[in-house]
DNA sequence: CGAATATTGGACTGTTTAGTCCAGTTACTT
DNA sequence: AAGTAACTGGACTAAACAGTCCAATATTCG
């Protein structure tokens, strides 16, 4: 895939049309959510066009009515699976604005990753781990890491102006170790096949949220 | 790839011959290196089998004769990559007894990060991302990440001992809040191309340990 | 030496894969 | 209704792939 030795950038022309009707947004959406779940089950080299139009009941030249090629589907489906992922924790943390909030946040992270035996390690985790070598990826996963840091940095924001504190220290550091320990946690998870890491991880990271926001 | 409805354990027999000549136990190991080398490049699942024989300039014959097929392959590539980064840190952490020898290791890590441009994450950690939801992959790594917090867990106890502390403290679970620093830093580091995340991360562990080590 | 065993070269097979192509159908517009 | 554009079905191709096979060459050892 993509070995050309004259690689060009993919975006000079689009090639590929946006659905413009309701039935090929339909369309479109049917087989990005199938190319997900696959992708989360198997990894992106592991899933094959064929089996995304199987999954998805859609024909082959559905597929490449909407996307250029496999490199283009899989970038639609990274940000599909950044919609999710975010989506989530946006909700999980929209509200948050005490460290009572913040370990239950860390609860709702654990069960969730206990109710799927710790398999398959976090959705973004994953892709980031398979997918951050080329160029167009990487910029998209990079993109999805920054917004989710944000979403710490505003809870965190939020449990230093409630506890009355001068918005003072680099909540975006804090963000940025909260999110590293987030990642190595459910990496070890998934490989040790136990909460323990996840849990242990996220306890350190919220005991040096609490410590650095003198809360 | 193993897509048998019967797949039978592969352990039951051997069927493959362990190399019985110093030249056939030379061939297996350029065999071995040349995949090791490609996997971590590409990943075992865009690594060919015509790809390692191209690179370790042996025959397909060569490669079937050591190894019962690519899974067999691959296993090796773990072990060998496991050998190579623990090798490297039992090294960094082998003498560590004080805060100061891990900040000096802190250090290391980044150093050696920068100087690849934040590319291709942890060996180990890439491989965990990538081969942690089939058994034996996941067992061999599971073995390499518990290895590697021990080397974390013996420092932490020297650490402890020279500072004239009782054994005390659950210095596993200190450990392994250690290694999901790491290997979250390292992702995200990856992913953002920055080392900035790893740093923050590692330094957020390392307080977390003086703290319950009280150093 | 000479038999037995280990190792090697590489052609070959059957399958899977990404991607192409075009004829046919559906929906929108006027 | 007719013309245009969007969408769809699926056969087809060329390349890449994992794995097989066997004849040939080395090496070991009695």
């Amino acid at each position: 895939m993509n070995k050309n030795v004259t690689a060009l950038p993919k975006t000079a022309l689009p090639k590929t049309s946006l659905p413009k009707t309701a039935r090929g947004a339909a369309t479109r959406a049917r087989i990005v959510d199938a190319a997900t779940a696959l992708v989360r089950a198997r990894g992106a080299a592991n899933t094959t066009i064929d089996a995304v139009i199987e999954a998805s009941k859609a024909s082959k030249s559905q597929v490449y009515h909407y996307f250029a090629d496999k490199d283009e589907l899989v970038l639609a489906v990274i940000q599909r699976q950044a919609e999710c992922v975010l989506g989530t924790h946006e909700g999980l943390l929209r509200k948050l604005n005490s460290l009572a909030g913040l370990r239950r946040w860390r609860d709702a992270v654990v069960e969730l990753t206990e109710q799927t035996n710790c398999a398959g390690g976090c959705p973004l985790g994953s892709l980031a781990a398979e997918l951050s070598e080329t160029p167009r990826t990487r910029a998209a996963l990079a993109e999805s890491f920054a917004r989710w840091a944000g979403y710490f940095e505003a809870a965190f924001a939020r449990m230093q102006a409630r506890a009355g504190k001068t918005p003072a220290g680099d909540l975006r550091a804090l963000s940025e170790a909260m999110l590293a320990s987030l990642q190595g946690g459910l990496l070890l998870a998934q490989t040790l096949r136990s909460t323990r890491p996840l849990e242990l991880a996220l306890d350190m990271a919220i005991e040096h949220v609490a410590a650095r926001l003198k809360l």
